[in-house]
DNA sequence: AGAGTCTTCCAAAGCGCTTTGGCTTTTTGG
DNA sequence: CCAAAAAGCCAAAGCGCTTTGGAAGACTCT
């Protein structure tokens, strides 16, 4: 059943029927419930590769996902997902991921801009002068940054949490608990959030004339077995640390399971406290000595995310909003005053 | 730069420009070089909404994604999409995720097909009958199912992995260790993959005229919360098993988690085999213990869906080719022989 | 040499929708 | 009551590609 077989049927033109079902203002309100009828009850969709031609507008938001042999997706990146999933499914939103080579991803957002493809792109994991965001702001495609960028001279929408503000309050916390020696297990320092939660622990310590030490502060890609290692060598160095911070549950993990090894204990000799992404499977508080963490809902954000993609698409949201959330700090078992 | 401008500038019709770029024989082969070599060097791309309309393809494959508020995206599938990119990055091949609901995901699939959206599909964790293979099947639309499904009068495409084979050689072994209680902490027994690996137990410990204690088998979602909690009930309980074989690696953690609680050891009072997916943040080999595990990559297992769903999209791959991998046991110090 | 066969190319008809420009008919305002 | 404006509808022209159905010329074969 296609247009002009419904056109016929009512013994309208196309263009009305079109009308009619496009909510357009110069058609009869009766002809349009005729044909609004009549497209139900043949169950009549317009096809979109039609549409799609005709109007340019694909009704799909697309990301472009990095990959190759050394890349690995981040497991956050399916919490993001089912979030944004939550919002899609109710307005029929599809999502396509173009895989493009980690090295290289503009050859395909230009690809999927130039043959429109897609109606928007978010981007993800951004870093300081990303030039994903420069780029798709010069393409001229609606965009939304899930994260912060840095260094442009112009503004763009996005959304983030407080990363700052939540490693500033944990590390806070853990100053006031009289910890003098704090160490940050990191994400990749290149990446913006990694940045900010840097600052916020050196914010936090400056605040009390202390600083966080060269050596105590890691940068490694965010696995179980990063965490451990880097939590051996801050633990069996001189100096060490009474106090971390980290910057995911899956690299406390690694914590957890160093600081046992070196037969030592959280909070007893070593406090913690993690940043929560809020995985259904993998929970805080089900850790031996239940985790502090700064949380967040990741999958929230996709649906937000989604949401103000929507928004964008059909124009309800315009120019550059930034959105930051606020984190909640949680506190659990795995801190404690400092030793001695 | 359409097709049209290129053909005027060629002084050729659009036919046979398009004919020649998409390498039908009946153009002189002198002609395809230069209008290969004009297309290159005014870099014309098709318009693919336009060879779509035409041709009803669209150069992707889909994924409907079950969604809901009660449904979280198992952490697998980001492993799976690794590889998935892998492959199609270097085709241009994109994917399109649908979310539906998780209770009706048959409106979904037709409204793909109807729309023709997209040229393949792929169904993962299947279930017995699963009405998504039937359907899919009737569409007829290209597809391929990882894993493998039950109860059809027909066959069908699918990779799947030996999941049977796996438990058995695990469970075998623990027997041989001498092991007469055993018990599996398996997924949702509504899937395929967790029916085979309970197969594959139960037939292991027949061999020995032994049986899996109904009790001795829990059915869950695969968290670590859930593996926890599995433990310690199969520990706390009268009769408990002295080996456990369990489904994933993250359930893993939680049974270490509840034997330490319960102050017993691995592999002193119970031995423990995983099945590993082989992600790149939790491994096996990094447990207090290492874990013996039943290895199979699943990101292996998405780069050669993906090649698969191609090769039937452009009909190479044609019927019901079954597709079964071995997996590799891999025996670490989580196993002993039985206690006592 | 004429019929038949290839080879190589083309004009034009879709694919199914949106949108432009215009034509009636009705309503409004003075 | 009439001109002007508004309402309601339509035919037809795209959107940019593929494919059908020839047609013209070159070649082969008897």
């Amino acid at each position: 059943m296609n247009l002009k077989q419904l056109a016929q049927m009512l013994a309208l033109s196309q263009t009305t029927v079109s009308r009619a079902l496009n909510g357009y203002p110069e058609v009869n309100e009766e002809t349009r419930r005729r044909v609004m009828d009549a497209a139900k009850r043949h169950g009549y969709r317009p096809n979109p590769s039609a549409r799609r031609l005709a109007t340019g507008k694909s009704g799909m938001i697309g990301y472009v996902l990095p990959t190759g042999a050394a890349v690995d997706i981040d497991p956050h990146f399916v919490e993001f997902l089912s979030g944004l999933g939550d919002y899609a499914r109710s307005h029929e939103l599809d999502l396509v991921l173009s895989p493009a080579d980690a090295d290289d991803q503009e050859t395909t957002y230009r690809r999927i801009v130039a043959n429109r493809q897609v109606d928007a792109v978010y981007i993800s994991s951004p870093r300081p002068h990303d030039s994903r965001v420069a780029l798709v702001s010069t393409l001229g495609i609606p965009f939304l940054v899930h994260g912060r960028s840095e260094g442009f001279d112009f503004d763009y929408p996005y959304l983030d949490i407080d990363n700052e503000g939540a490693f500033h309050e944990a590390a806070r916390l853990l100053v006031q608990l009289g910890h003098r020696r704090l160490a940050l297990i990191n994400g990749d320092d290149r990446e913006s959030f990694a940045i900010h939660r840097e600052r916020g622990v050196r914010r936090a310590l400056a605040a009390s004339g202390l600083t966080l030490g060269e050596r105590h502060v890691c940068s490694v890609v965010m696995t179980e077995e990063n965490g451990y290692r880097a939590t051996r060598r801050l633990l069996e160095e001189g100096d060490a640390p009474t106090a971390i911070a980290c910057s995911s549950l899956i690299m406390a993990l690694g914590v957890v399971r160093a600081v046992r090894d070196l037969g030592l204990t959280i909070p007893g000799d070593v406090s913690l406290i993690a940043h929560d992404d809020v995985f259904p499977w993998l929970k805080p508080e089900n850790f031996s000595v239940p985790l502090s963490t700064t949380r967040s809902s990741i999958r929230l954000a996709g649906a937000r995310v989604a949401e103000r993609l929507a928004a964008r698409i059909s124009g309800l949201e315009e120019g550059a909003r930034g959105e930051i959330w606020p984190v909640d700090l949680v506190i659990r078992g795995s801190v404690a005053g400092a030793p001695g």
